[in-house]
DNA sequence: CTGAAAGCGCTTACAG
DNA sequence: CTGAAAGCGCTTACAG
């Protein structure tokens, strides 16, 4: 044969032996005389072989592959994970395709299907869920058709009535120990800045910091908790629209650092100073944040570390029935974004 | 049979037709009668067929598969990068497998080997080259392999050595352009921070800075260029080097705005101010960098469209040689973090 | 340890 | 339009 494209056959001739040699060589696995292997090698390395991945995956019908879905590669909160997911694969010889919905729920579900036909080992939830019924429906078949393939599943932070292991953050407890530090630094009075409703993230850090509120007895006003797209500009705007109220805030919430960078950019652009005039803090402590002026305070999730955990536990067996939690800590990170409001009327 | 995976035979079967026929209704290319496509969509759908990417691949000797290489998908130049290029993968129903090299050039190589073996239908290498003889030999010959069996090649930047169709962003003329507005500006005096000397991009800007500033007869004291790793904390580092001599410079250049973010920290760290005290000049435009305080000055360049170009460019027939260049033009973005120094002494 | 052969799950000429 | 059959490039029992 004369195909541009190098098989095994061809390294098997080249090498005077079965391709059942040729394969057992290049595999490392099996015994093979050392003379054997060494002609296999040495041919393989000058034909420039480079086995076809699906034929290999077909015949062993395995892959060392891991599908990521996340729901947008250039937010650096996914994109932290993403680095350790990674990072923890290759150290185990899997390689990674990552998949960004672009929060569209609908193609989390089709990506989970194509992962499927990929005979992926793993899939990775990346983002948390969507609290709509169908969806979650729609999600639990694909996920149970990948499981009964053999597949494993595991999602970072909570994903509602899917049943699959997670990894967490502690967005409940790390947002009410913010607040419990905000009403320390003197705050009273408070607004909050949050993405979709719909997903489960968000409703824990909202839930998590109100809860931090009520053990000192104080509560958010419903109109001064604004929805915004989970992005910069809809941190601004969601500020703009806010601070257009002009609302007797002290301190305000972003449930995201992304969030909380346009917040900060829509308060100035309000001719309001940061923390002079108002206090204002994030989650998740994604790189940049510290290097804002003021830096910011925030509450920070160990993103590198989530993805290797959650690497860890799709790979590690006795997945079972789903629903193993390993939950990480969060850690409250007061920076200068946030002031005692009494010192500012010393001002 | 009775195995937890569902295959085309068991649809076929469903359907009481041949899979030869299942195939083609599913495919929807050739044309099968109405009724019986209806049979095998409805089978497929009840059964939760997910056809076996690897099969299909190694039957039709071809894939939708692109294949990404980039140095670091944290940073948010390949991020905003790979953002386009998924965008407009996915419009061209192709998949994406990103590769992240952590900046180790033999493991570029061994990435596009292994792309090779995926048969993915094109590589994109994004970021530029290295300089070295050795590496790009390597590379020359895995991409020649590549191509041989059908593969198409493009990439970011400049490539030296590989013989790639390229879109390349006018770093070189960007670079340029910068230092004539700062020389405008009034500056006579500058330092430049780089990363890795080995990466053409580096060259490339470094150059077209000097060759801007040659225009008016002013050029850079040899060691008042700086290399560093090219990360905030490799800016940090390097600008921290520099103004410990405490050089005689009024304006700093940084060759991406992720050593800039790092430089500014540094530059406040030395208890000096920006731009009172010291301009500071990026390169990218990734997207904070005009939240910070000051909004730096940059060279902006358009990611997600540099993604674009080079799927459309590897996607497009008639590569033929390589050496096809797609050139993107950039823009400097005056911000606040550069003014003119003689403001400053008027203070 | 080695080789001949079957099989992984599809697609696609080739007949009909 | 439809089906039987070959083949994609590997791996892996199965004999030897």
């Amino acid at each position: 044969v004369n195909t541009p494209i190098v098989t095994l056959s061809h390294v098997a001739a080249a090498a005077r032996v079965s391709s059942a040699t040729a394969s057992r060589a290049l595999n490392g696995g099996s015994h093979v005389r050392a003379d054997l292997r060494e002609r296999v090698l040495t041919a393989a390395e000058e034909l420039g072989y480079a086995p076809n991945a699906h034929a290999r995956a077909l015949a062993s019908s395995t892959t060392r592959v891991i599908g990521l879905i996340c729901h947008d590669l250039t937010d650096p909160y996914f994109s932290g994970i993403t680095g350790g997911v990674m990072r923890a694969a290759d150290e185990r010889k899997f390689q990674v395709i990552v998949a960004s919905t672009c929060r569209n729920p609908d193609r989390e579900v089709e990506y989970v299907s194509m992962m499927r036909g990929h005979r992926a080992k793993a899939i990775l939830l990346v983002g948390s869920g969507f609290e709509s019924e169908s969806w979650q429906q729609a999600m639990r078949r694909e996920l149970d058709l990948y499981r009964t393939a053999g597949g494993s599943v595991a999602g970072i932070s909570r994903h509602k009535g899917l049943h699959i292991d997670t990894v967490r953050p502690a967005n409940h407890t790390g947002a009410a120990d913010l607040a419990r530090e905000l009403v320390t630094l003197g705050h009273r009075d408070f607004a909050v800045i949050t993405g979709s409703k719909a997903l489960t993230t968000t409703r824990d850090r909202v839930d998590g910091f109100l809860e931090g509120l009520a053990e000192s007895d104080l509560r958010v006003r419903a109109d001064r908790i604004v929805t915004g797209a989970f992005t910069r500009d809809g941190g601004y705007q969601a500020a703009g629209e806010l601070l257009a109220r002009r609302p007797a805030v002290t301190c305000l919430f972003a449930v995201t650092d992304i969030m909380a960078v346009g917040a900060l950019a829509a308060v100035r652009d309000h001719g309001l100073s940061v923390p002079g005039d108002l206090s204002l803090a994030g989650f998740d402590d994604i790189p940049i944040v510290s290097d804002l002026t003021p830096p910011l305070t925030t509450v920070a999730l160990p993103l590198h570390e989530l993805g290797r955990r959650a690497v860890d536990m799709a790979l590690r067996p006795g997945g079972g029935p789903g629903d193993r939690i390993d939950r990480l800590p969060a850690r409250v990170i007061l920076r200068a974004s946030t002031a005692s409001p009494d010192s500012r009327r010393l001002r």
